[in-house]
DNA sequence: TTGAAAGCGTTACCAC
DNA sequence: GTGGTAACGCTTTCAA
């Protein structure tokens, strides 16, 4: 198509089939009759005498005209955008709640100064992969993390090596590199408001159930709960069950084999979804809650107020830790250095009914 | 800053502070002694002798050269970009399940074909400020209206204008422009297919349940299920339940009023939110579910589990939906029409313990 | 207030 | 196989 590249005067009327009619400056100023400066100018809200302005105006709307991003990105150096790659092996990766409140608000905040996001969600293997880390088409990045703890510290290494803003979530990793930061949520503090509250409701005994995924977030919530707890008088135990899978059947089942053993004076899950499940397993087996045991979760999100009873939760920030990624590296590409290189948001208990 | 102008060879390193080193095919080849054509081949997977190939892919390596997309875009005249623009009032528009598992199926289809997705929420009133709509960035668009009828309506006029091609979800408006198909779920056979399983449950009469808001999902489902339970003898009653808001308490406060006149033998609801504060709302009332009556509803995520009794639902193709509007647009990208200007995906009743 | 020219990084098109 | 050239649409710079 397009033979040997006409000199000039190509209109948008004339241009390649592909590209139905798509109208440039230099189109708009031809049919305004003043030059490609004048409507740039006006385009981008710079003085033009009111006449010429509205010669402009009316060939702008005549001629559908929009500007092109990618011009405007090339020239400037700049692409006004910011994209975000989440690595999960769960192909709705955006249906996890924290996910979605996250680039919810990530996306919000960008939006209000006029800058796009892009939206990648990857299998963990294939993290160096993404389309978005291998093509420069972002002023900064976002990323999101998950499987083995050495994938993911490889996963931040080549991060640091793109030379990019980069926000990371829910990470440990001490950050040497100055171009990455990271947002977490204070997943300790919420481990221990969660044991505080199990002390008041005098519980003796605890089981954790957490998913055999390596996620720092989880550590933190059992090291928080477990340092409330530990070694008090009279001693309450705590204990670990760690589930192979987090599916819904499998941690069900493994609750409930738990509970023919043994009933426990509180059940904390890493996760709301494993708090359902080890309701419902209780359930099942005729252990009433909160009466017989309590049980609490991770998350607050939604699914709390579906259950019978209510569900007692930790509630994660995560439209908020977006919004604060959004600000962050806004900032960094404005003022060259970031604010600050490790945030941690806090978590709210929330009680429901099923530590009542 | 870069004062006026250097005539040439401004490599990476001397360039701007902003954008820290990033390089060009230029910088590579300068530093493999190759041509900038032998390098862009090369990058594009042209043959190239196995010698230079070393050299350059080294210089690459050496540089940490990515291709510049904006360039690219703006040479080829073609974005490799689609964008959604979601019209939601709430601020967390990714967290309905139905948007998060579309936009998941969009994004993974095209990355797959090495495409970026730009994802915008928006105010139903401020659709037409979005900027993924007044600048050019994406080869092609997606959207999820909302909001009265006639304001939907108005903003697909608008989408027409834009000469993109553009993917439309859940609505009913003919489409004249040949650059806009519509992809909706068959709601219409779901609603069918729940009052088919009513019947066999031999229930009397159905209340059914639905938000003010004009979205005409709700209306087919509610079609379908009159066009199922009207005129049948004996009777089937159907009356049909106005909520102000889909707010989970007022949901729950309204339907606990209507239960306190007469209980149905069914209660449906437009969402499975509204089923859960149904569920809720009779338990309150002390009737027993699906005993007393049976209660079901529509979308078919997660939420079905978490109850107690767990939920009949009408499952939503939310992820193929996507999917399906990645392939579309992408086959209207390369072969310049759409294969189907209209597409309806089917449902699929789950049944659960609520109507068991 | 308006305009002409140069160049952002890339690729199509030739020529060698 | 390799490389020179022009152009994609835009904005900065400088001159009128």
């Amino acid at each position: 198509m397009a033979q040997s590249l006409p000199p000039r005067s190509t209109s948008a009327q004339e241009r390649g089939s592909r590209r139905s009619a798509r109208s440039t400056l230099s189109d708009v100023a031809h049919e305004a009759g003043v030059s490609v400066m004048t409507v740039s100018n006006f385009v981008r809200g710079k003085a033009v005498r009111v006449q010429t302005r509205k010669r402009v105006e009316q060939a702008i709307a005549r001629l559908n005209y929009r500007p092109n991003l990618s011009a405007r990105s090339l020239r400037l150096s700049e692409e006004y955008s910011v994209g975000i790659v989440i690595a999960d092996s769960d192909p709705a990766f955006l249906n996890d709640p924290f996910i979605s409140r996250l680039v919810s608000g990530l996306s919000n905040y960008l939006s209000s100064l006029d800058y796009t996001l892009d939206v990648q969600g990857v299998p963990p293997e294939r993290f160096d992969n993404a389309t978005i880390l291998n093509k420069v088409g972002n002023d900064a990045l976002c990323a999101i993390l998950c499987g083995h703890r050495t994938l993911r510290k490889e996963h931040l290494t080549n991060l640091q090596r793109l030379g990019q803003p980069v926000v990371v979530f829910q990470e440990v990793f001490s950050s040497p590199a100055p171009n990455v930061a990271i947002i977490s949520q204070d997943d300790l503090s919420g481990g221990r408001q969660l044991g505080q509250h199990l002390l008041a409701r005098r519980v003796r005994s605890v089981l954790f159930v957490r998913p055999a995924l390596d996620w720092c977030a989880i550590e933190q919530r059992e090291r928080g709960l477990r340092s409330t707890l530990d070694g008090l008088r009279p001693a309450v135990e705590v204990k670990t069950l760690t589930a192979p899978s987090e599916r819904f059947d499998d941690v069900q089942r493994l609750i409930r084999e738990q509970l023919s053993k043994k009933t426990p004076g509180a059940i904390v899950a890493a996760t709301d979804s494993m708090a359902v499940a080890a309701l419902k397993a209780c359930e099942a087996a005729g252990i009433r809650v909160p009466r017989d045991v309590v049980i609490a979760g991770f998350n607050g999100f939604d699914v709390w107020r579906y259950t019978t009873p209510t569900l007692t939760t930790v509630v994660s920030p995560a439209y908020e830790m977006g919004r604060h990624a959004g600000e962050m590296l806004i900032q960094r590409l404005r003022n060259g250095a970031f604010p600050k290189r490790n945030v941690s948001l806090p978590v709210r208990l929330q009680v429901g009914e099923s530590t009542a």
